[in-house]
DNA sequence: CTTTACACTGTAACCGGTTACAATTTTAGG
DNA sequence: CCTAAAATTGTAACCGGTTACAGTGTAAAG
């Protein structure tokens, strides 16, 4: 492939020249510029990335940190930081760590390295961040808890719970079980702090019993909400903490012969596209997952060029969403 | 940062031992290598990646282009291309293209600009490829067509689209309904080919009237659903050329008072987690997704290596998954 | 016609590594 | 102890751009 050597060769003029028609065409004269274009076009000449962002000492690049890039709700973030990254002319850089620490730690390097200007995590740390301070490297965190040690896009996880736990002691419920995360996960303890308040705020008393965890999978889902099934006395509805672990205890409530709604109301969180699809429709809080990537891009470039943020938390609202699978008791 | 100048000055070495006790340790004395990694660990030193690709000509980071980064069949072999990418100092570059060919574009330009070594194309291209031959980028196509202008890893959607339109007929099922994608998508034509030949085997004439297009989607599974429930002579099974159809459809026929499988058994392609857990769970076909995205990485790391490929055309196992969503009609 | 300002262009240093080649030191053999 | 070969280390060119600075030419002002 050609270089700007070439291009300045066979424009007649020299390198500097080739680099400002490039990056400063109005430093260059009407006519030279139309010559170094036509070398250019004629030679189909691209300038080497590598080569301008290491004399800029910018990779250019991000890294995204994700648990698991196959869990719908993370894609769609991921979607919405792409597509903000790709107009400011920054590549995204996969980081899944299958939530393993060590994996973590070895993305992480990549801005040690060079290799990327920034990171931008999405698993909420149960407790605060793997990445040193002392780098001071731009990191956001997406979708984390109440206080994370870095910039962070989120909903309000607290408020959120409430609002659909309210919802659900509405419709008549007083026994409401939980289908949580593992308990050091801010979401966990968030939603479960929200779901507490609403209890609170109906008079109803807190049973720990009614609380039951899984880790975020369908499977899990269904384990936990094993639990329910052959509970003496069932709760008549179920707030789970995602929608996976919900359409997990759909399956896990229908093999048991209850129906949902009917015998059982079940609400989810996130809003992943399946819950519109699930048996039935899933009641759930939405979370504007796209919106969510793109201002975290955002705010990650921002902390990049070091300009100041207007804010350290960045609160997006949510919705919630009311389908078929709760109703009164 | 420090720099290799700063090590080499710590360690009252040249730049050039630095750099080989970094690279070629055998080729310093071991006195010398204590003294220079010594100056490395306590000045915390990493090489500036961007300096040594640049250097190398070299990006080490390969583009992933899928249409839809939300849709978990493409997570999840983008998944295993990770692993594989990570474990060879590969960095993955996110190209999610939102079905846009221009977009497509901008992302094959990053080979052209040296941001990008080589390209993995997880969108099967109706009329060949975007990709300039001329330019003999290393490009491998996953789960694309059967012919593919590329090296491709696949799973072979004739036969497999055969095996299970084959266990419909076994089961008694004579009018078998397709869901179908765009028609000139290459996964469309494959299994519908799989199809045609399935009824061949059994003398079941082809009626095109069964056949009725979506394009993937959950929602163009309960469009194209409908058009069976409205059906005179309503086909007794239903054949969705991928999960998320099928899973769209299942709604469709449900809302319309229909029972699967009672009523009518419905099969979807490909077997993402939620097949499992839909409401009756599918039977499918199972495609390898991991194994297909780190088999396309190494396939690609060879090419980027310029070794010779032992086929142009790799094919892996698919199975048919048996679950409830099918019965003898 | 001289001076000055300005527009344009070229020269060369620089970014941080790698590596060919030369220079130096060590080792082995006689 | 001397010499050749081998091992180790240093010097400097190089990758392909960007950009500070100097140099040239032209037009405007005096």
């Amino acid at each position: 492939m050609s270089s700007i050597r070439e291009v300045a060769v066979a424009a007649g003029v020299s390198i500097a020249t080739v680099s400002r028609a490039l990056s400063t065409p109005e430093k260059v004269s009407k006519n030279t510029l139309e010559r170094v274009n036509a070398a250019i076009d004629k030679m189909d000449y691209r300038p080497n990335m590598m080569a301008r962002n290491f004399r800029a000492a910018r990779s250019y690049s991000i890294v995204v940190l994700v648990p698991n890039l196959a869990n719908p709700f993370f894609s769609t973030v991921i979607r919405g930081i792409q597509s903000s990254a790709h107009r400011a002319g920054y590549a995204v850089i996969l980081g899944d760590t299958d939530d393993s620490l060590a994996l973590e730690k070895e993305y992480i390097n990549l801005v040690r390295t060079r290799q990327s200007d920034g990171i931008i995590q999405l698993r909420p740390h149960p407790s605060g961040s793997l990445i040193p301070p002392e780098l001071n490297t731009p990191v956001v965190s997406v979708c984390g808890g109440e206080n994370s040690p870095h910039p962070s896009v989120r909903v309000n996880n607290i408020a959120a719970a409430q609002t659909l736990v309210e919802y659900l002691i509405n419709q008549g419920h007083q026994r409401i079980g939980v289908i949580a995360g593992s308990a050091d996960n801010p979401h966990t303890i968030d939603r479960q702090h929200g779901y507490c308040l609403a209890l609170e705020g109906a008079g109803i008393h807190f049973d720990k019993t009614l609380i039951s965890h899984g880790n975020f999978t369908m499977n899990s889902g269904i384990v936990a909400a094993n639990h329910f099934v052959s509970m003496k006395q069932r709760p008549t509805a179920i707030f789970c903490m995602n929608d996976e672990m919900a359409i997990g205890a759909l399956q896990s409530f229908r093999r048991a012969g209850l129906n949902t709604p009917k015998d059982i109301s079940i609400a989810g969180f996130d809003n992943i596209e399946f819950s519109k699809y699930a048996e039935p429709p899933l009641t759930t809080i939405a979370q504007p997952a796209e919106d969510l990537g793109k201002t975290a891009f955002n705010v990650l470039l921002q902390l990049i060029q070091e300009q100041d943020l207007s804010s350290n938390d960045f609160v997006l609202p949510y919705e919630l969403i009311i389908r078929e699978s709760t109703k009164a008791p």
